[in-house]
DNA sequence: TACTGGATTATTTTT
DNA sequence: TAATCCAGTA
């Protein structure tokens, strides 16, 4: 194969790189993926046999890309290459060996709401208030043990000097012990299982070390402790191991990821050859020029310069509005524009934000502008509710022993089986040392179960019936099964039972899931080569480990709104960043170390967020937004004002600042600028400091600009009374979310106007007039 | 057991 | 503002 085709020369260098430890550091869109994929076929054409590749990613989308990549380039010999995410593959391996951890093999896996569901469970059993000590807290913490491959019993034992920390090691414990119990894994557990797995046999270890014998890890930037120990437990053997990242691009600390693992590889891997790709095919010289700036202000990064062939292009801009309502005019006013005088599609066209909550000034923007958009990032699908009563009753049937789910769907639909009676239920189970579903086969048995005995005993036989019938094959396959399910169960009856537009919409996705079913059993039997019908544990593990999220559909035409963080890895030629205003992005400010760490993790957010404009990048930001009901004035963000000058246009504050530049001081609201104690500072705290400390995030700003804010805020809700002044009782009204309705009475209370409005679908609302967004009909 | 309304509290997210 | 959660009531 001739590379020098089709890579440049320091891709090249990579992708002939074969042996021993490779770092690529591969700059935002520097060709990343197409050098790993050349790389994967040299491999392959230098003789190694595709089995002993193993290519790991972080999502299924990736995963999907580099096989289908793989796929085209290197003739037929590819079947091999085992190419997935950190998670399948571990969850594989687990498959095969859980009985070496004393699992069985039909494990569950848990996802965010099963664990907060058992944290919470566990607090009430061991009396911890979740008002002092959050679920989300506690699972952090635990996760963060996991990542760091500390145990339930080594955390317990540590002294701890905070009640909290004694508190989440004795949840930690209960925690462990329920997972055990119910044959369940998070997925923290999938990457520290296997670590275990392999330290506790190293023949195990010594089978896939072999097996595995060239191991390419994507986004390496976003690894964890723990998946590095799984890594580096693989590749210790025979040392072939190539990462590639970009440590500019590390956006994932408060998930786990550990930018460390790429900053050290060397240190880690001392022998290991780095290979810089910094040429950039992606954006004009004024967009890498605009990104260079600012992301050269962060200290801990590897250092290197994105370059490009490209032209100049446009400048940068930067406007800043009124308010976040005219912020979303200008871009919907820039866009129709576009579509008016230049060659631009919809589609060319991305709106990226900080924060989700962002997206609904310009969805609403843009329904008033009738201008097709789409919003991505939503909920995942296998995370709605209709969707995890299903699993749950699908983890019933595989894996009676996982008492999370059967308690989920015990009284779903309603049986007449309250909290009390589960919770008797719960008591006898634990006195008796045997699972829920047990007790609940034994339900006559105990004290007081009365009226809801009924109820257990219709859904023990529910799921004896759908299970015998599925062992004994009664079944075409798993979405014949899952409907009878359903009818059996009453589910169906129930979802009919609801509003009509609601039941419609849970109806969809449920058929859309047994559809997604039929779908995996007939691959499954294209790719065995059987009639057969994979296994429950199969399917569940495959829908566990899948987020299926909505993929950006290139053939609606659309502008395209999502978070920085969503819009990673992809690329569009007008890009609009919004929302650039200090308090929101960046979403903290720094207060000591910590937080100076947190702020390069934002300037990378923003240096993500700049290169993903192709030909045009602008920039906006608002004097003045709601934020969770309050009037915030945020000054301009200073990710605006670290860009090089030559680089960007329009009107930019001044910078005043005595304190570098890093903070805009100019508070256009004021006629001198805002007067600052210094934010790290010895001894005392300042009273702004104080506050900031106990109630971090965000706040600071709002410490300051409270004395202002409250006075702006009646002035605006004056300004938005006089908006909705026409209003009278008996007009017809749009309302964004309630659809169409009807005023029934403007009255007053406590000097705020209140209109009452009787909505067609969800009935009579109060709703304060100063708020509230009405379209007259 | 089911429903309602007051209190509470707000990033980023894949697996 | 608006979504979510829990406590107290019907």
């Amino acid at each position: 194969m001739d590379l020098s085709k089709k890579l440049n020369e320091r891709q090249q260098f990579a992708a002939e790189t074969l042996d021993g430890p490779v770092l690529i550091l591969a700059g935002a869109g520097s060709g990343k993926t197409r050098t790993l994929t050349y790389r994967v076929a040299n491999l392959i054409e230098h003789g190694v046999d595709p089995y002993h590749i193993l290519a790991i990613t972080f999502t299924n989308k990736a995963a999907d890309e580099m096989r289908s990549r793989i796929q085209s380039i290197a003739s037929g010999e590819t079947a091999g290459v085992w190419v997935a995410t950190f998670h399948s593959t571990c969850a594989r391996i687990l498959r095969t060996y859980s009985e070496y951890l004393d699992y069985s093999s039909n494990y569950s896996i848990y996802d965010a709401d099963d664990q907060k569901t058992l944290v919470k469970n566990i607090c009430k059993k061991l009396n911890i208030d979740t008002k002092f000590l959050s679920e989300k807290a506690i699972i952090r913490r635990i996760s963060d043990c996991k990542d760091n491959l500390v145990s339930a019993e080594a955390f317990e034992k540590r002294d701890h000097f905070e009640f909290r920390d004694k508190q989440i090691a004795k949840v930690y414990v209960e925690y462990e012990k329920e997972l055990k119990a119910n044959n369940a894994m998070d997925f923290d557990d999938l990457i520290l299982k296997t670590v275990e797995l392999f330290k506790k046999y190293p023949p195990v270890l010594e089978n896939y070390q072999d097996r595995f014998q060239y191991i390419c890890v994507d986004e390496y930037q976003d690894t964890n402790n723990a998946q590095f120990e799984f890594i580096n437990l693989l590749a210790s053997k025979y040392q072939n191991l190539c990462v590639v990242g970009d440590d500019d691009q590390s956006i994932y600390k408060f998930r786990g990821a550990n930018i460390r693992n790429i900053l050290d590889f060397e240190r880690s891997f001392p022998n290991a050859t780095v290979v810089k790709l910094e040429e950039n095919y992606r954006s004009t010289k004024n967009i890498l020029g605009a990104a260079n700036s600012v992301i050269s202000k962060n200290i801990n990064r590897k250092d290197k310069t994105l370059w490009t062939k490209k032209e100049e292009g446009h400048k940068v801009r930067f406007r800043q509005l009124d308010n976040a309502r005219e912020e979303a005019d200008f871009v919907y006013e820039d866009i129709r524009r576009d579509l008016r005088n230049r060659d631009i599609v919809l589609n060319d066209t991305a709106i990226l934000y900080r924060t989700n909550a962002q997206s609904r000034e310009f969805e609403e923007r843009f329904i008033a502008g009738n201008m097709p958009y789409k919003i991505y990032g939503g909920i995942n699908f296998y995370s709605r509710k209709e969707i995890k009563d299903v699993l749950a009753y699908l983890r019933t049937i595989d894996n009676a022993i996982d008492d999370i789910q059967v308690r989920r769907v015990l009284n779903v639909p309603r049986r007449g089986v309250g909290d009390t009676s589960i919770q008797r239920v719960a008591e006898y189970a634990a006195d008796n040392n045997i699972s829920f579903m047990q007790a609940l086969r034994q339900a006559d048995l105990i004290q007081k179960i009365g009226r809801s005995l009924k109820g257990i005993n219709d859904f023990v036989s529910v799921i004896d019936t759908v299970s015998s019938k599925w062992e004994a094959d009664e079944y075409e396959d798993l979405s014949d099964m899952i409907d009878d399910l359903l009818i059996i169960s009453g589910y169906y009856d129930e979802l009919q039972a609801l509003d009509p537009d609601e039941a419609e919409e849970r109806m969809g996705n449920v058929s859309e899931f047994i559809s997604k079913a039929a779908i995996y059993t007939q691959s499954y039997r294209e790719e065995h080569g059987t009639d057969d019908n994979p296994t429950l544990s199969e399917f569940l593990t495959e829908v566990s480990l899948v987020a299926d999220l909505e993929e950006a559909d290139p053939n609606l035409d659309c502008v395209k709104l999502m978070t920085i963080h969503a819009a990673k890895g992809l690329e569009f030629k007008h890009v609009y960043v919004v929302g650039m205003e200090n308090g929101i992005f960046p979403n903290c400010l720094p207060m000591d170390e910590q937080d100076e760490e947190e702020l390069e993790e934002e300037r990378r957010l923003a240096y993500v967020a700049y290169t993903r404009a192709e030909e045009e990048l602008t920039l906006t930001a608002a004097k003045c937004r709601f934020l969770r009901g309050e009037m915030n004035y945020n000054p301009v963000s200073k990710f605006v004002m670290e860009i090089e000058p030559t680089y960007i246009e329009g009107n930019i504050p001044r910078r005043t600042s005595a304190f570098g530049d890093s903070y805009s001081d100019v508070n256009p609201y004021l006629s001198r600028p805002v007067e600052r104690k210094p934010l790290v500072g010895f001894g005392s705290l300042s009273a702004a400091q104080a506050q900031a400390k106990a109630k971090p995030k965000a706040v600071l700003y709002n410490a300051e600009t409270k004395p202002y804010s409250k006075s702006a805020d009646a002035e605006v809700r004056k300004t938005n009374m006089a908006n909705n002044s026409g209003f009278a009782p008996g007009d017809k009204v749009r309302h964004i979310k309630f659809g169409e309705g009807v005023i029934k009475e403007v009255k007053t209370e406590d000097g705020r106007t209140i209109f009452s409005i009787d909505f067609e679908k969800s009935g009579t609302r109060n709703m304060d007039a100063a708020y509230v967004r009405l379209t007259k009909l």
